[in-house]
DNA sequence: ATGCTCTATTGAACCGGTTCAATCCATCAG
DNA sequence: CTGATGGATTGAACCGGTTCAATAGAGCAT
């Protein structure tokens, strides 16, 4: 490998003044600046990255810590967070750690051993007890999905908005014409779980609809807890069945599918339903499915930008999801003759306790929602909410 | 940061020593080396990865460059290449190119600026203008799935046995009775593709079947191509129509169930459907899929090995892949009773032109494959082929 | 000719490790 | 007592860059 002296040797000029060339061209004079350019070419001269980073202390390259490679949510981040470290031509260590995060705190120390500029850490939750073993010193670090900030100075939270999340899936269904809506919610206690829930119920009592206990289960994440979950939802007379279901995450939905099928419902004629985090997959599920986009690009670009820019330290940035409608969903079918809803004004069943007003404020609230067509042909709400 | 120097003022040692307590304990009398790792762990030394890569000229890290992070296939790659540079306490750079490959070659030079002890190319097929740039220079190299040998001495090539693959599809279609094949392949003249073919063809042949080329198609890989191709095969009256399709990977498959699904054609009963890939998401299909396992993380694992023991070059390795059966293959049913075949000896329909014999002898190939089923419930036939 | 300014260049210290020849010291053989 | 042996330790060179005070030299004013 040619090194800095062979080249300066060789154009019979001072290491400094090779330096300069790389470093400040416009202080070295053409006609010097052109001849080492020339050597340098000639040699394939490839000045050290190692040796750069030792000399000044910074090595222009970040940390990026995820647990599951394979989920496409952390495909994402990776994608994003690659993007940005490209464009400020800085290059990116990925530390893929052990499934249940105890290895965490050794690949922190071993880019830090590296001396990398920054950590993101986009893994799962951290148990309490890796997280108390965490050393990060004066490295900035930005850490996804954390409700309360660490001791650290340095750190910086960025997450998504879960909430909005819940939120948005609730007020599509009701604006659909939806009062009976059932929910399935993630690892119970986790805090993006506990958010989603806390957007649905916000949204179902905005819309005065009362919210009942026996149509609220909670899964983990998984396809097989989303399908038992909704079974166990459905398994009811017709008019005590839930009419829509609002499932923590596109795996669930996909098990919701499953149980509907079981069931014999047809989606979205007899139940409609939605999911959380718009998974590539989604599109291809019969019928696709109407689920809220997860930004996951755009928050590993948003964290890495905090970190190029330097400006990592004790902010808190909430990314904000969006409704993608697609034909999982419809207004529900109405009920048999005898008790038919949809013509009548005095629309409320008794056993729902929903206040008369409450139905027209939130259709109303419906058809305040500009629809838009997006180029895959998918209608969305614009994400202002 | 606490250098090396600081411990060895305060320890009252040569930084000499200090060293040898990081690299050869043993030849450090027990006295010395017990102060110098109290005073270590004292100050929270941590011995800076970039002087000794410096020092060296070795930085036990590995670049691997991928071009589509989102792909499973490229995820698994990337699980496994991680978890054997972990193993050897070894880093992993990861370097995304662009979906386009055009950047690679600089995405390659930052790799050896930061002098990797090797880089792993597991892109896309590389355009040949992109290949020409390549200058690796004396840095080991193991490429993925790449014909040729490239001209550096110091590449290795590895990749999978796609003529297995698209051989154990067709096989195991034959096995089960089907006469009527149609093929629907991936980019065409693309290495992969063709091996997939030939493989599919291989066997076919070796069971006496007469290849009919109105039952081959080109897709490119994608869903929608699947479907395209799929449904133009099966728009045929019901006697000339395959009876099963091998598509070339699994998102293909997910399109010829569409096409299926749009002609009323129910699987398996009216058509057999494999894919090739293992896809997380095929156990989620409705009927999960039958389809050929490409093992990703064990590419990844073996290649990563390769280049940690220094074994990389002028190798070539081949994977072999593994079919695992599910529920969207069956038997053909019997076709209409005026020409039913299933209870005659005289089977073969004359427009096949399949001799009589082949139907035996592929139905015992069929039978002398052992069934196994592993602990997710799938039924898997061993690997050895 | 002298002094001053300004630009281009130099040369050495420095970053934090590794490596190895040299040295020190204790032990043991002759 | 001398010399040889060998284990523990030292100290300096080295890796390939950056940085900056010092310097050389050109141009200009006095």
């Amino acid at each position: 490998m040619t090194t800095i002296r062979e080249v300066a040797r060789e154009a019979g000029v001072s290491v400094g003044t090779v330096s300069n060339v790389l470093n400040d061209p416009a202080i070295v004079s053409p006609e010097t600046c052109e001849r080492v350019l020339r050597v340098m070419r000639q040699r394939n001269y490839r000045p050290s990255a190692i040796a750069r980073s030792l000399a000044t202390g910074r090595t222009r390259s970040f940390g990026l810590v995820v647990s599951n490679i394979f989920n496409p949510f952390t495909a994402g981040i990776v994608q994003g967070a690659g993007e940005i470290a490209r464009e400020a031509g800085c290059s990116l260590l990925i530390a893929c750690a052990e499934d249940d995060c105890q290895d965490v705190p050794q690949q922190v120390q071993v880019l830090q051993q590296h001396w990398v500029d920054g950590i993101f850490l986009a893994t799962q939750p951290l148990p309490e007890s890796v997280w108390r073993e965490l050393r990060f010193g004066r490295t900035p670090v930005v850490i996804m999905d954390r409700d309360q900030p660490p001791a650290e100075e340095h750190a910086s939270i960025i997450g998504f908005d879960w909430f909005m999340a819940g939120r948005q899936a609730a007020r599509h269904l009701i604006g659909l014409g939806h009062r009976r809506i059932g929910f399935v919610g993630g690892i119970p206690g986790r805090s993006s779980s506990v958010q989603r829930e806390r957007g649905f119920r916000r949204a179902l009592a905005g819309a005065g609809i009362h919210l009942d206990g026996r149509w609220q289960r909670d899964g983990d994440y998984s396809t097989d807890s989303g399908r038992r979950c909704a079974e166990d939802l459905l398994d009811q007379p017709r008019d005590r069945r839930p009419t829509a279901l609002v499932m923590g995450n596109d795996m669930m939905a996909l098990g919701a599918y499953e149980a509907a099928e079981l069931l014999g419902l047809s989606v979205p004629r007899d139940l409609s339903i939605t999911g959380i985090d718009d998974n590539y997959f989604v599109t291809h599920m019969a019928p696709p499915l109407t689920t809220v986009h997860v930004p996951t690009r755009e928050l590993g670009r948003e964290g890495m930008r905090m970190l190029v820019s330097g400006a990592a330290g004790a902010q808190r940035v909430s990314l904000p999801t969006r409704l993608v409608t697609r034909q999982s969903t419809a207004a529900p079918s109405p009920e048999p003759a005898w008790r038919d809803q949809s013509t009548s004004i005095h629309s409320v069943s008794a056993e729902l306790s929903v206040p008369a007003d409450a139905v027209a404020r939130s259709q109303g609230n419906g058809r305040k929602e500009r629809m838009t067509s997006n180029r895959t042909g998918a209608v969305t709400v614009p994400g202002k909410e």
